[in-house]
DNA sequence: CACTGATTATCAGTATACTGTCAATTTAGG
DNA sequence: CCTAAATTGACAGTATACTGATAATCAGTG
């Protein structure tokens, strides 16, 4: 009855895993180095300058441990800044750098090209539904996920 | 106009995510430790067996390198058995032990009911459509580029 | 049979991703 | 004010996931 190929487990597994192929192609296609999740990371923070790394995990829906070897990669390869918050010492506020919103503003077209390339194979009408049904799977799904996004403060 | 939760790649990582933290935790309530990765391994093998480690990732379409630590995993919890082929030296044969078809039929239920709960929020014609949706843009891709196949040399 | 090229699996290296635990710190409650 | 609870980020450990390199083996050709 249920053939692993008609799963929505294997289904979002296989399609995350040509979404990062592509994604990496395009980047690597435009001359540069960063991977979708550090990609993420930045567009978030120049949306959001100035908050901390839990902040940051919430908004994108990372992982607490998982953030702290994105944001370390992106700082060593000087991208983003990241400094102790004088409001509260446990927290590390994070910052885009002249180089990270220079590459942030490069690799745009790459990255559009790149979500285009994932649902080329649908009809323009297809794609919004298919994204409509992605976002209220989420949506609906999201209470229970140890990782559930936050709004924005 | 761009938001990061609008792009597929997002909303393809996002919904991987609570799908993998969804079948953990039907996958541990009914008292088994097996990853989707690992379900999906013994699923093919079950129709499949005597294949080698090649052929099943080509069916489940997992990296070559990856296969390997998985059936590492498997062989140790005695769910799975690797044998050099007679035929071809290079190659290891796998197939399922006792106890990995008894974790494969007693796993079966918690597996259903993750599925279901991955797309508990839509109503039952949209799960067909989403699925069709994955199945299509997958295969798109698939065909196009052969994503995440090795890239022609 | 020897040579070439392809295939099978492994290893090293890098990057997510999550669990559990811990220290430092802040906040809440009495 | 002072302690208990919560929060922030780190670490160790496990599991995917992919790239590039390598050894062993097989298949096809001359």
């Amino acid at each position: 009855m249920h053939d692993h190929s008609d799963m929505p487990g294997h289904l979002a597994r296989r399609f995350q895993q040509i979404a990062v192929a592509i994604f990496h192609e395009e980047a690597e296609a435009a001359g540069f180095d960063l991977t979708p999740v550090q990609y993420v990371a930045l567009a978030v923070l120049r949306q959001h300058p100035g908050i901390d790394q839990a902040t940051l995990a919430g908004l994108i829906a990372y992982d607490r441990t998982t953030i702290g070897g994105v944001i370390d990669r992106l700082v060593q390869k000087g991208l983003m800044a990241r400094a102790i918050s004088p409001k509260d010492r446990r927290a590390h506020v994070l910052h885009l750098t002249e180089a990270g919103l220079a590459t942030l503003e490069g690799i745009q077209p790459a990255v559009e090209a790149a979500q285009r390339r994932m649902v080329a194979g649908l009809e323009p009408a297809e794609v919004t539904e298919f994204i409509r049904l992605f976002r209220k799977a989420i949506a609906a799904a999201t209470e229970r996920s140890r990782v559930p996004a936050k709004p924005a403060p």
